[in-house]
Formats: structure tokens, sequence, C-alpha cells
DNA sequence: ATAGGGTTAG
């Protein structure tokens, strides 16, 4: 038999690229073996990948193995690797399983290759048992091997697992760190990140410093992250994309808008994820309408927009009520074909809610396959922002019927439905079984909500007693609910209480000093006025301008305090009436 | 072998 021509296996690889059914695959398949091609190393690892793809694990295993009269684990390792990408990766393990017993031996690297797969199916099991025969066959010294056992036992949802490893380990190299440090961060574990990186004794990489940005991000260690910052800056490091990127986010994350706008500005090279970062800060920094308009840059410079950035752009027009930019992404993600993931389903139902668009809200949660926690909390606030209470209440024991944990933002929401729908017995009903049947703490927040309801409902008297035996001390949020509901029942001993606690916080941000000289100017108190302003500017305290925005034909309108912006629109009611309260708040 | 972006409430 002679060796087959180069041509000859050029034409059988291109065969094996196409997807086959299994008569033309045998064919093939004898093909291979009649000509002699089966021994050229570069078809047989095609062959590999062929059969990962169309064949079960021991077809594929055996076949390969009869191409060899020694077993040569570097044709399985293709082979486990192949089915590692496709779309049933716990093949991988069934190779290897076939390959421990029937004495083809693995060598170094199958075992980071099968250990791979099982993060892809979340193996732990599997791991384990990997980790045994790594043992058994003496590659458990083996540094590389010992990095991916850290790695896949954290990813498996295996953390002490993880740790174990690492603290067994003679030697540790910086992949081991930085393994250990991801794992951390993936696993939401940022303080432990954080720890890790202060005990490192190697040198860090960029890599390690990309993980402890996100980490200093997420917990909001500004000093941290700003320290990170300046020891790039000292060693000259050129920024590559997912550096800058993550830096950019960590300002971002530690709601510094205005160094992260500085630090997108300075970056040389912007991609999408650098683009969506600052969109998406503009957003929790409550500047939706600045958001948009970046969002308009971004397309200008021929970016597309994938799901991520859309999704954060929906909040932005969800938190202004700008129903036709929302919907115009709607008809995007529908006309461009993006994949619908949970994120931005929730994204979508929160903006067609927020909007006022209750039924579309609903028909899109409806046919999401998917539903979060926060999905249902996005409705269901949405529902309760309208009035709609009974039905709030009604989706809330259907999401818990479903076996979905409520969260804290849960209870916020549906005990704002009941503030908002005067449903006073649910309210407290939910509110106390927070802590009996679901295992959260009510938070300040959870109070507010509890005063709110109570003081709308008349119900003064309750309300103060609840702010009295608190566990927390009440805040400025707390006291403005308790001034309201003063005011409309006119408990004269009450509301003195509210006023001196009031007082007595002192003008700690610029909500309690907005409280306080509203007490003030409606007892004349005008030099009482200047003061507080005095204080405010010695404190650096500053009061944002308040501010409006509304969208009418497609166009964003932004109303500051006391400015007067598109007034051809007509809406001249409005304008003044802010105008009016800017007058009141001065003073003067 | 280790690295970046999104959604809920107030």
């Amino acid at each position: 038999m002679t060796r087959a021509s180069p041509p000859f296996n050029r034409i059988l690889l291109n065969l094996l690229q196409v997807p086959l059914k299994t008569t033309s695959f045998t064919q093939i398949h004898s093909l291979l073996f009649t000509s002699g091609a089966s021994q050229e190393l570069s078809v047989l690892l095609k062959l590999a990948e062929f059969l990962a793809s169309s064949q079960t694990p021991s077809s594929a295993y055996f076949t390969l193995k009869q191409t060899q009269r020694l077993p040569n684990p570097f044709l399985f390792n293709t082979l486990i690797s192949s089915y590692t990408q496709s779309s049933s990766p716990h093949f991988a393990f069934a190779v290897f399983k076939h390959m421990v017993s029937d004495g083809s031996t693995p060598d170094k690297y199958t075992f980071p290759l099968v250990l791979k797969s099982c993060v892809r199916f979340s193996g732990f099991e599997e791991a384990r048992q990997i980790h045994g025969v790594v043992a058994k066959l003496g590659f458990l010294t083996d540094l590389y091997v010992q990095n991916v056992l850290i790695h896949v036992y954290g990813l498996c949802g295996c953390y002490p697992d993880a740790c174990i490893m690492f603290d067994d380990m003679l030697v540790r190299d910086v992949v081991s760190w930085t393994g250990l440090i991801s794992v951390c961060v993936k696993g939401g574990r940022f303080v432990d990140a954080l720890t890790l990186f202060a005990q490192m004794d190697v040198v860090p990489n960029i890599t390690t410093i990309v993980s402890v940005l996100v980490a200093s991000g997420r917990t909001g260690e500004l000093n941290i992250g700003r320290s990170v910052h300046g020891l790039l800056l000292k060693n000259e490091a050129v920024l590559g994309l997912i550096a800058g990127n993550a830096l950019l986010d960590m300002y971002v994350k530690c709601e510094r808008i205005d160094e992260a706008k500085q630090m997108f500005k300075e970056l040389p090279m912007k991609d999408i994820v650098t683009w969506t970062s600052i969109i998406s800060g503009l957003v929790q920094c409550k500047q939706p309408k600045e958001a948009l308009e970046v969002f308009h840059t971004m397309q200008s410079y021929g970016m597309e927009p994938d799901k991520v950035v859309l999704s954060s752009v929906l909040s932005a027009c969800a938190s202004m009520g700008a129903l036709d930019c929302g919907s115009w992404i709607h008809r995007y993600i529908n006309f461009k074909a993006i994949e619908q993931d949970v994120h931005i389903g929730t994204s979508m139902v929160d903006m067609y809610a927020k909007c006022g668009c209750l039924d579309m809200a609903l028909e899109i949660f409806e046919n999401m396959p998917i539903k979060n926690i926060r999905s249902w909390n996005a409705l269901i606030g949405g529902l309760a922002m309208h009035g709609q209470g009974k039905e709030a209440l009604g989706y809330f024991e259907w999401m818990v019927r479903t076996g979905l944990k409520p969260n804290d933002v849960s209870f916020i929401a549906i005990l704002s439905a009941c503030s908002h729908s005067g449903l006073v017995e649910e309210g407290r009903r939910h509110f106390a079984s927070m802590i009996k049947f679901h295992d959260l703490v009510p938070k300040i927040e959870h109070y507010g909500c509890m005063v709110d309801l109570l003081g709308r409902a008349g119900l003064v008297e309750e309300a103060y007693e609840l702010v009295k035996t608190m566990p927390m001390k009440a805040d400025v949020l707390i006291w403005g609910a308790m001034l309201s509901a003063c005011r409309t029942s006119g408990k004269t001993e009450i509301s003195q209480w509210v006023r001196d606690s009031l007082l007595e916080l002192g003008p700690s941000d610029s909500g309690a000093f907005v409280l306080l000289s509203n007490i003030y100017a409606t007892n004349d108190r005008w030099g009482d006025i200047s003061r507080l302003r005095r204080l405010m500017r010695k404190k650096g305290i500053k009061k944002e301008p308040g501010s409006s925005i509304i969208e009418l034909d497609g166009w964003v309108h932004e109303f500051l305090v006391g400015v007067m912006e598109h007034h051809q629109m007509g809406d001249i009611l409005m304008v003044l009436y802010i105008f009016e309260k800017q007058m009141q708040i001065d003073g003067q």
C-alpha cells in the first residue's frame, strides 16, 4: 500500500469539514484506511475534530484508537479539546474515562484539557475524579495541572477545594495567585480577592492587575484602585484595551463619574466594552440624557451596538421615560436579530413599565424564556409605580409560588405597591413576612416604605412608633416621609418631634438641606435659611439644581431649575412651577 | 493556565 499523496490528503481534509451523514462518513473512513492517509498526522487531527462533531465518545475513541498500533495521547487530547468546545462538553470526560480504563495513559496535557471541559458543564464530581487520576499517575506536582485544578474547582462552585489545592502547593507562581484571585472575583468574593492580592509574594502581571481592578471596583475601594492606577503610570505601563477598560470601569463602579470621563477621554483605544462602561456609568450616576448622547456618539463612530450596551441604554430610557427611544431600541433588537437574554429582557420590561406601557411590559415578560428575580422585580415595581397595587401583589405571590426567592428589592417593590394603593393590612403582613418567612432583615429603605405607607393612610402614631423602635438611626428619607405624614394629619406634637430630630440631624447632605429649609420657610425663618446656606458652603455640600426631563416627538428636553429651555414647547406652566420652587428654596 | 462591559428599588 502506497502512502497517499498530499493532494489526496487535502481532499480528505476538506471532506471532513463538510457536515456529513453517517453513511458517507463510513465511506470516507474506509478510504482513509485503505489509502494509508490515516498515517498523516494532519489528517488524523482533522479526523479527531470531525469525530467530535458527529460521533459519540466511545465510537470516536475506538475509531481513533484503530488508527494506531500504540495509543498516542496526543490524538485523544485533540478529541477531548474538540468535545470541550462542542455543545456536549461532558463527552470530553467520557473520552478521558475510556483512556484511563483502556490503558491509553493520559499525559500532562490531557489533564488541563479535560479539566477545562468540567468548567463548561459544571462537573465538580468529574473534576474530583480527574484529580484522583492525576494523583495516581503522579502528575500532582505539575505546576500547570495544579493551576488548572485551582481554576476548575473555583469555577465549579467549589471554592473551598480551590483553596485547599492552593494552600497545599509548595511552589506557587503568578498564575496560581492570579487564578485564585480571579476565581474569587468570578464568585463575588471581592474582599477575599483583595486580601489574596495583599498576600502575594510573586510579582503580579497585567492579568492579576485586571482582576484586582474589578475587585476594587466592586468593593468600592477607590483608594486601592487609584493606587493600582498610579502603579501602572509609574511603571509607564502601556495600557492594553482590557486593562484600560478595567481601569475605567473601576472608576465607574466607585461612582467617580468625572474621573471615569477623564479616563474615557484619555484611552487611546476604545471598543464596545469601553463605550458600555461609560454609558452604564452615566446611567448609574443619574445622567441618562448624557448616556443617550454618548450612545449616539458611539454610533456615529461606526461602533455597532450589542446586547450589553443596549441593555444599559434601555435603562437610561427607562429612568427618563423616553418611550420613543426605548421602543426604537426594541425594534433595533428585532431588526438586527440581537440575542435576547434575561438581562435585555428585564431592561425592556423595566423600560416599558416605567414609560407606562404596562401591557407591553407584560407581553415581553410573559415571552421571556428565562426570568430571574430582577425580571420579576422590574415588572412588580412597574405595576406598583402605576397604582396597580393588587396586580403587583398578585405577581409577587405567583413569583413565590414558582419557587423564586424574593430579595430586598422585591419587598421595596411590593411595600411601595401597598403604599401607593392604600393596602395597609397587606403592607403590614408582607413587612412581617420578610423576617418570618423569607430570611430577610428589613433595611432602612423598607422602614421608609412602611413609614410612607402608614403616613399616607393617616396612621401617624403607628409610623411614629415604628421610627422610634426601628433598629437603625432614621435618615433624611424617613424624616421626609414623617414630615409629609404630619403635614396632612395635623398632629402637632409628633410634627414638632420630627422637626427637632431633623434639626438635630443637621444638613449632612443636600436632601436634609431641602427639608430643613422647607421647615424654616414655612415658619418665616429666613435668617436661619441664610445660616444654613453658609453652613452648607462651609461643609462643601452642594445642592444639584433640580431638573426634569421629558420626551416629546423623540426629543429629550431637560428643564433645569430656574432655566427655561425649549420654551417654544408651550409647557410654560411646568417651567414656572419649577422656577417658583427655586425661589422658595432660596428664600430671598 | 490566569484578564474587561449590561438588567431590578430608592
